[in-house]
RNA sequence: GGGGCGGUGGCGGAAUUGGCAGACGCUGCGGACUUAAAAUCCGCCGGUGGAGACACCGUGUGGGUUCGAAUCCCACCCGCCCUACCA
């Protein structure tokens, strides 16, 4: 190490000699394990886990260096800090690869985690490898698989038969949210989706709906609270329920029971359980060919955004319960058997899609609601639906009721009558969990010919994965055509069993990483109840937007679950979010190996070192927005780094350098001015003008350094707390300058330096002088000036003069430190 | 149709949150060093007019509030990303 040190003193800078040195000496001296330490306020940093798909590409260091470099200024900042990090190692992708390579889905995620560790410690972040956990590991499934038998017999987990989208090409049922666009086709492979019955595993989310809704506990941005609160989809109405001529009861949702007495006919999805029942034998053929095809169409691909309303009447009737009246019976594809109860009812004249329908098949459109401005009404002349709340009319003993009192009484009504009552309706829906895939955490549920559904008792699990399957895709669960794995006995009889062949869905893994962190070794539980009262909640998670209504909102319902249960404790799992963009390919275009714009982290490292890099991903973008990646900007950073070496290593200290109170205050101002805005910045997650500060400071000393101040205590003291405002950024290079300026290791065990107001105050200020509000002079003045002292050197100016054109001034605002602005 | 994000020099982006628009960089141009190049260093770099001092214009467009607007309000235009008949 000495030779080595001595051959660089005079050398350039080379990251790649630096940096794995001085990642191995951190890693060897467990600088970065968190302990707990009562006498210290924790911080529970969070950066949201790699999938192993293989390996990491740019866009995971720009969500994870600046994180690292925030966490790294906590830390000197003299909080506790956790910062770990694991790998979500079950899933889709990790099977189909393993299919196109003829591989092992475990030793492909497993050469992939031993991969991805490589590129992650070349990063030089702060992590805390002893706490890493595998949400593969059977010691990590074994508590997926504890937490699901708690919500299992906490009737959370409940089993249904559901018809549910499939995948022809991946052979697996899909999440709501894994089926994309118009076409409703598979998130991974485009395929287009297919319904199919099977009894799944579900968990009540949608009963945590509202406290869902509810995010004051915590601090996330609000396009995320948007979308949760999107997603969840609240709406306030009544259901209603009619009955058919033949006595069945079709229950509707609606959301303006004001318009039930213009609800001139009724309309059930296709696949509407009753349709078949209603349908009288005139029609059977004609809705027997409907319903093939709408099934066809969600098969196939969907018409165009505007397609016309299409409908086949059943030759049913059903009778509207608040006039008594008739009305028939249609289906059509417009209603969805997902939302609601599957049925409507439909009410033209306020309703556009009815109304549409209406026009298309000549139904009646009865107004009953007249808002303001008209005076009648006319469904035969009416254009379209007027959907805006009014006065009812045509409504029975209703009729008559003001706009803002015709929904409760509606309600009222109904509820008086038995018919119907007041109810919210959410489009979410309880969280389909059940993946009839090997490459996941089993579900530890087994059938019994005698006892039926029996939970795998916790003394059991893991429920391990058998390693020896065909995981080919065959249509149905690998694990089903497991010659033994599937036969065990039960547990309550003794008896013949079979364990459930079906997997638990990645995200239910994913839920809980941050609790496995706490104590990844644990066998007493998920976690360790001490790390979890210490650690717990996340103070800050970031990671990509993307997410915002799957995992986040999973692992807010698991929180909320859990701690249901006793087993978790407070309102929410992560108090603080933010979300950073994307990186782009160089072409401005989404990266991705079919386009060959992936930028390789390896590959930026080997060219300008890990420091580099990670000050280019602070530097060059707006966290929260990305963009391209330009090969060129990183220059900047890299002129930057290299010169802060040779400013570092040509420059000797031990002598006396130039002095002066001007010279040694300046410095010390922006030092100090430095100090503040870093620390400013790497709270507020605005990293480029963290780097941006960082180099000004750089010119800064570099100018005093020309000036001959090297040597000067002021100057020395500068170098210094360069390195430590460097050293959350580019903690390398910061470490091995500090070092070789002979300061004691390691320089992330420093203390952030303290900022002095009093010196980052300005002595000198330009005083801006407006004329009518256009700049017209700068004066230098004292910082303190008085107000009046300011406001006669500004109409003392010979320039403001000049564009007074010899007025009185009208008046005279004066902002202390900034401005005079004369009104004439 | 609904929702989100955004629009500032040739480019990435700053602007103490209503107070000098363009910090810090990249690119480009000019110069120094070099036999030459790279690297490095110095200078210039929003537009128009002017030899120059300087003046005028300028933050997607139009209006408004204000002593003062990139920033606040209203209307509109454009781009990107979600979402999609949600009863």
């Amino acid at each position: 190490m000495m030779t080595e040190q001595i051959e660089e003193k005079m050398g350039r800078y080379e990251p790649s000699k630096i940096e794995s040195r001085w990642q191995s000496r951190w890693e060897q001296d467990e600088l970065y394990k968190a302990v707990i330490d009562e006498s210290r306020e924790k911080f529970y940093f969070l950066t949201m886990l790699p999938y192993t798909s293989g390996d990491l590409h740019i866009g995971h260091w720009y969500a994870m260096a600046p994180s690292d470099a925030r966490a790294r200024y906590l830390r000197m900042r003299g909080y506790n800090v956790m910062y770990p990090i694991g790998f979500d190692a079950f899933g889709l992708p990790a099977e189909n690869a393993a299919i196109q390579r003829d591989i092992h889905p475990k030793e492909w995620t497993y050469a992939n985690i031993e991969n991805m560790r490589r590129q992650l410690r070349s990063m030089g972040a702060m992590w805390d490898w002893s706490r890493e956990a595998i949400s593969a590991d059977p010691e990590y499934y074994r508590w997926t698989q504890w937490f699901f038998l708690r919500m299992y017999k906490n009737d959370i987990a409940y089993r249904k038969m559901s018809p549910v989208d499939w995948c022809p090409h991946c052979n697996t049922t899909l999440a709501r949210e894994q089926v994309i666009g118009d076409n409703r086709v598979c998130e991974r492979c485009k395929t287009p989706v297919i319904k199919k019955d099977l009894e799944q595993w579900f968990f009540r989310i949608t009963d945590y709906a509202e406290e869902l809704l509810n995010f004051d506990f915590i601090d996330w941005p609000d396009p995320v609270k948007v979308l949760q609160t999107n997603w969840i989809g609240r709406s306030e109405g009544a259901r209603v329920v009619f009955k058919t001529e033949g006595g069945d009861e079709i229950e509707v949702f609606t959301t303006r029971p004001d318009t039930l007495w213009g609800a001139t006919f009724m309309v059930l999805a296709p696949e509407h359980p009753l349709v078949e029942k209603i349908t009288t034998p005139e029609q059977e053929q004609e809705v027997h060919a409907y319903t093939q095809e709408a099934v066809r169409q969600t098969d196939i691909e969907r018409e165009s955004l505007d397609k016309e309303k299409s409908g086949v009447f059943t030759g049913g009737y059903a009778i509207n319960p608040v006039n008594g009246e008739r009305i028939p019976i249609w289906i059509a594809d417009y209603v969805l058997m997902t939302y609601g109860t599957g049925a409507i009812m439909a009410v033209p004249a306020h309703d556009q899609r009815d109304f549409e329908f209406a026009r298309k098949f000549g139904l009646e459109i009865r107004p009953v609601i007249l808002p303001e401005g008209f005076d009648s009404l006319d469904g035969e002349l009416m254009e379209g639906a007027l959907p805006e709340y009014g006065e009812m009319i045509n409504s029975g003993p209703l009729t008559g009721t003001p706009a803002d009192q015709a929904f409760d009484a509606a309600v009222a009504y109904l509820e008086e009558r038995g018919t119907g009552r007041a109810a919210v309706n959410y489009r979410l829906h309880d969280w389909l969990i059940s993946r009839q895939r090997y490459w996941g955490a089993p579900i530890p549920m087994l059938y019994c010919e005698n006892c039926g559904i029996v939970p795998v008792p916790e003394d059991q699990l893991p429920v391990e994965l058998p390693e020896d399957v065909e995981w080919k895709p065959t249509g149905e669960s690998p694990l089903k055509f497991h010659p033994t794995w599937k036969n065990t006995t039960c547990p309550e009889c003794d008896g013949p069993a079979e364990r459930e062949t079906d997997t638990m869905d990645t995200f239910m893994c994913s839920s809980w990483y941050h609790l496995r962190y706490l104590s990844p070794d644990y066998d007493q539980g998920p976690f360790d109840p001490g790390e979890y009262d210490y650690w717990m909640p996340v103070d800050t998670y970031t990671g990509g937007m993307e997410h915002a209504t799957m995992h986040l909102i999973y692992t807010r319902y698991f929180h909320k679950v859990m701690r249901g249960l006793g087993v978790t404790e407070g309102p929410e799992p992560m108090l603080q979010l933010r979300n950073q963009g994307q990186i782009l390919g160089p072409d401005g275009q989404r990266m991705s190996k079919s386009r060959g714009n992936v930028v390789d982290p390896d590959e930026q490292v080997a060219n300008y070192g890990a420091d580099a890099v990670r000050a280019y991903l602070m530097f060059g973008y707006r966290w929260t927005e990305g963009g391209p990646w330009n090969p060129d900007n990183i220059q900047g950073v890299v002129r930057w780094l290299n010169r802060v070496w040779s400013l570092v290593m040509e420059t000797e200290d031990g002598e006396a350098g130039a002095s002066g109170r001007e010279l040694e205050r300046s410095l010390q101002r922006k030092v100090h001015q430095t100090i503040r805005q870093v620390a400013q910045d790497l709270e507020q997650f605005e990293f480029n003008t963290v780097i941006s500060a960082l180099m000004e400071l750089t010119n800064e000393i570099l100018a005093a350094n020309d000036k001959g101040m090297a040597g000067n205590p002021v100057f020395e003291e500068a170098l210094d707390t360069l390195l430590l405002l460097m050293a959350p950024s580019t903690p390398h290079i910061a470490e091995e300058l500090w070092s070789q300026r002979g300061r004691q290791y390691s320089i992330h065990q420093q203390g952030w330096p303290v900022f002095d107001p009093d010196l980052a105050a300005e002595e000198q200020i330009t005083l801006i002088v407006q004329v009518n509000g256009k700049v017209r002079d700068r004066i230098e003045v004292p910082a303190e000036i008085a107000e009046d002292e300011a406001r006669q050197l500004a109409l003392g100016s010979e320039i403001v003069q000049r564009f007074m054109e010899g007025k009185e001034p009208r008046d005279v605002i004066y902002v202390p430190g900034r401005l005079v602005n004369i009104v004439v």
